[in-house]
DNA sequence: GTGTGACTATTGTCATACAATTGCCGCTCT
DNA sequence: AGAGCGGCAATTGTATGACAATAGTCACAC
């Protein structure tokens, strides 16, 4: 479930290279990337490879290539930030720490809606997704890699079951910013007791559907995670 | 500032038509693509046109490529919706007309909240570019193509100034939301002048810094938008 | 029936050549 | 002297052909 190690080819791997460069600062935007055959002497890899690499940087937003001019780094606003490849980037180059406090400040935006709407709207499919999500944590709450997928596929049941696909980029999201907190609460099995509880409230509130419950229940569960976090960056 | 007729070259007309016939469901989710060769042949390109096409859809998450397997389509779950090419390819291929909904949605459940985070941490330049944003919106309340211009910045200025750089995408939803929009509801001048009267109680919430009332604004300013739609859609 | 191995079709990589684009610079004309 | 024009050349874009690596398939043996 571990969203990429795209690096199993050649080309994964010079375009992790080049995104991670101009995730950390290194290339910052308005910079032009080194020209093709600079890269293939740089990297050690044919001209075809890092014409591969660099499409897939131009598809995520991040370079823009034209004849001539060259390969030029495009201003951050139109990065794909929720692109699950610049999400892992980020999380290497995270240098002010600011990285999960944003991640976090967009789930409470959009979490609570989807938590609602899904309440209203979603399927009884979906629902008792959520609720097998739920109960997975319960099982696996002493095994920390389990838990953590579980945790991972509950907030991401409840997205699909708004049934409306321009909330599932934020599934990356959920995964990049549990995957990011693990490595500072290192999480114990009483830790993920407490976590329970919380997450039992939303799961109920959905699978009864009352939505104006399920809103504020997913609201103070990810206060509560933020809360934690923020008490844990000492 | 329109996002993306990215078919300026061979490639980028390949890619266009693929993500097109993935989007408009002609390949659904599983589904293999023809193999490289073949659609070198159908297409009459060379097969590193096929390719460089192919590993831009695999970058926006549509596909994913393994030797001897081949091409298939990834579950709908992995896309990238809030990619401009992605967004574009949907319009040509909305049937239910969910889509400028599912938009809506999603503009709804962000944008009050970074309305809201602009007016209590914007910076004062991020401020003063909304407010030149909206000042635009009133100076070419006449010209429909200018107006619509102004009317997205003033939208992106909105979430630029939340100093989070994982809104920036919303930028892509509400550009589609607006250029779609535009060809449901012919905009005449008399609607832009009552556009233009929500917008001033939005920027002028967020520019005195009133948190609450920018949210509120904001979300009334959507709904009405919302309702216009709906009405418009008979 | 199950595991194991060879086979083979498909993508992945390399190398080379040429086409197309466009920034740059110098030239000319006013 | 300044502005407009045109050719040059550097860089990406496309084509072609060959081979490597991977992994699904099938047959065979145990």
């Amino acid at each position: 479930m571990a969203s990429s190690p795209t690096r199993r080819n050649l080309c994964g791997q010079v375009l992790h290279d080049l995104g991670s460069r101009i995730m950390a600062g290194e290339l910052k935007p308005g910079d032009p990337l080194p020209q093709e055959w600079t890269l293939c002497d740089e990297l050690g890899v044919s001209r075809t490879v890092v014409r591969e690499a660099v499409k897939s940087l131009a598809a995520k937003g991040l370079v823009d290539s034209r004849a001539r001019r060259g390969t030029v780094v495009r201003p951050a606003r139109s990065w794909n930030y929720l692109d699950p490849d610049v999400l892992n980037w980020q999380v290497s180059a995270d240098r002010e720490g600011s990285f999960l406090t944003h991640l976090m400040e967009l789930r409470r935006t959009v979490e609570p809606t989807a938590a609602r709407i899904a309440a209203e709207r979603g399927s009884d499919e979906d629902l008792q997704r959520v609720q097998e999500a739920y109960e997975r944590m319960e099982r696996d709450v002493t095994d920390v890699a389990g838990f953590l997928a579980a945790d991972t596929q509950f907030h991401v049941e409840i997205l699909h079951a708004t049934a409306n696909p321009f909330f599932a980029p934020i599934a990356n999201v959920i995964d990049a910013s549990l995957v990011s907190s693990l490595r500072i609460t290192n999480r114990q099995p009483d830790e993920n007791r407490a976590s329970l509880a919380v997450h039992h409230k939303v799961s109920k509130a959905i699978c009864s559907r009352r939505p104006q419950a399920a809103e504020r229940a997913m609201h103070s569960l990810l206060t509560e995670a933020a809360g934690r976090l923020d008490a844990a960056a000492d």
